[in-house]
Formats: C-alpha cells, structure tokens, sequence
DNA sequence: ACATTGACCTGGGAGC
DNA sequence: TGCTCCCAGGTCAATG
C-alpha cells in the first residue's frame, strides 16, 4: 500500500492524537509480521510518552522516554485512531492503547509490516543505518545521485527503487517521476547524463511533494487515518494505464515486467 | 561490490 | 458457483 507519501500522511493523522500521550499498554493478536512482534513489547513500551512522531523512508518512529517504537507499513498496512473499546477485525493485529482512552490500531492484510523496538538510537538501527537520503531534503541532489550512477549497470527504474541509492521511491512514483523527466526505465543508471540525472532528482521531489499534498494514492485499500481516501490517484500519467493515450503525445502507454514489478512508460516521451 | 531472483502473506479479479 | 492463476503500494536474504 504505501510509499513515502502515503506514510507521511499516515504520520501527519496520527500525530496529533499521540504526541504527548503516555502509552498505557499494547494488545498483540498477531504477532507474526515480517518480523515478530517482541513478545514483551507491552513491558518495553508501557507508561512512556510519545516525545516525537518522526518518518525516516518508509518508517514511523515513535521516539519515547526509553528508545523508539518503529512500524512499517509493508505492502498493505495502516494504522488508525480509534475509541478503546472498538472492535476489532480479522486483520487488526495490533493496539497501542494511550492513557487518554484512544487507541492507535495498526492492520494489516498480507503481514508484510512490522513492529519493532529500538533502545539505542534508531540511526543506528539495522533497518535504518543503510538507508540512502531522503529525497525532499537538500541532500538529494543531482551530484549525489549522478555519481553513485556512476559505472551501474542496473536499469533507472530499480536503481531509484533502491532504499540504499534514494528511500522512498516505491512502484508508483518511481512510474511517475520517470515519466516527468522523460527517462525510459530501461535506461542503464550509469548512462545518464548529469542534466538527465538532475531533471530526474527534480521530478521525484515535485511528484512526492504533489503527492503528500494530495494525501497519498488510494488505488485499492489505502486510507487516510481519518478513512477518506488520498486523491493522488487521478494525477497519475502512466501508472496503471497500459494503453491509454499519453497526456502529452497521445501515444499509447506501454506496459511491461521489469524486476519483477509492472513499469509503465510513454515510448515517445521517454528515450534511452 | 553488484545484479538478479525468491521469499514472505492475503485477497481480489479474470478466465474457464 | 467454484476452481486456478495472476496480480498487488515493500524489501530483505540468498544466489551467482
């Protein structure tokens, strides 16, 4: 479900409700995510307050009095607000429970998420030490990403998907900021040029930003945490629109499977 | 070090 | 209706 907008209007709906609030417990149904959910999480969390809810790539980071409480959304994950004593459905595998009687609800279908705790820093963090910039801040730029391109042989597209190169750029966007700079997603990452690279930097800063400002992209499942769904979805150029024409040339959009995802590209507006 | 593929899991839709 | 197959917003681990 989410990429990086998605998570951030995810972070932006909870905050509010949870920053400053003191956890009381947490309820674990299922505990069997990507990664287990440690079986004493309740004990590592309980009675702390929520100093800062951060997002670092595709991570919410619950900063706390003893360490941090990090949750990723995988593939299908959300996370509501809800009154204590809701009900709970098939895939609502977690509650973080808060002493002001609500309760942050986390589902999710294919269990691809995870809950974790972290004493130590959460830079320091296994998940997290690797990871590449954030492409909305100023160290994304077209020298950094030009010169880590350099002598890559791997094709554009899965080149950005790479949380250790930019985090972030999932399926969708990577489609879409590909598009606006006009790169086909066969292109070899180390082939282009630098004016190319930068029109590409460019693009993933304007269609990330349009998108958390649109609320994300519901397409099937995602919901904002208040339950309306995103509207980035109706200014998507080429994701999901195999054969239709081309907002600029009227060119049939091409479909196809590269690195085991579906890429979508205009073949006259995106050149090798 | 780098590139590629498989794996995790559930549900929805297409086709028969 | 029901079965089978393919697909889905992520990303780590294993393999060359």
């Amino acid at each position: 479900m989410p990429e990086l907008p998605e998570v951030e209007t995810t972070r932006r709906g909870i905050e509010p409700y949870i920053l400053k609030q003191l956890i009381s417990h947490i309820t674990v149904r299922n505990p069997n995510l990507r990664w287990p959910v440690p079986d004493n999480i309740s004990q590592l969390v309980a009675g702390q307050k929520v100093h800062q809810v951060e997002r670092r790539a595709k991570y919410l980071i619950l900063k706390m009095d003893k360490g941090s409480l990090l949750i990723h959304l995988g593939m299908s994950g959300n996370l509501r607000i809800l009154e204590k004593d809701s009900a709970a459905g098939k895939h609502d595998h977690v509650d973080i429970h808060l002493e002001n009687g609500k309760l942050l609800r986390f589902n999710d279908t294919r269990r691809f998420g995870a809950i974790l705790w972290t004493a130590d820093a959460v830079e320091q963090h296994p998940l997290i030490q690797h990871l590449g910039p954030e492409p909305l801040s100023l160290t994304f730029t077209a020298d950094d990403l030009f010169n880590k391109a350099k002598g890559r042989s791997v094709p554009i597209k899965p080149f950005i998907m790479n949380a250790d190169i930019v985090v972030g750029v999932g399926n969708i966007y990577a489609n879409e900021a590909l598009f606006l700079a006009g790169i086909h997603p066969e292109t070899i990452s180390g082939k282009l040029s630098k004016v190319r690279i930068g029109k590409l930097v460019e693009a993933i800063k304007q269609v990330l930003a349009k998108a958390i400002e649109a609320g994300g992209t519901t397409l099937r499942d995602f919901r904002k945490t208040d339950g309306q769904p995103g509207y980035f979805a109706q200014e998507l150029n080429v994701y999901g629109r195999e054969n239709q024409a081309c907002i600029h040339c009227q060119t049939p959009i091409k479909s196809f499977r590269q690195a085991q995802r579906a890429s979508y590209y205009c073949p006259h507006c995106q050149k090798k």
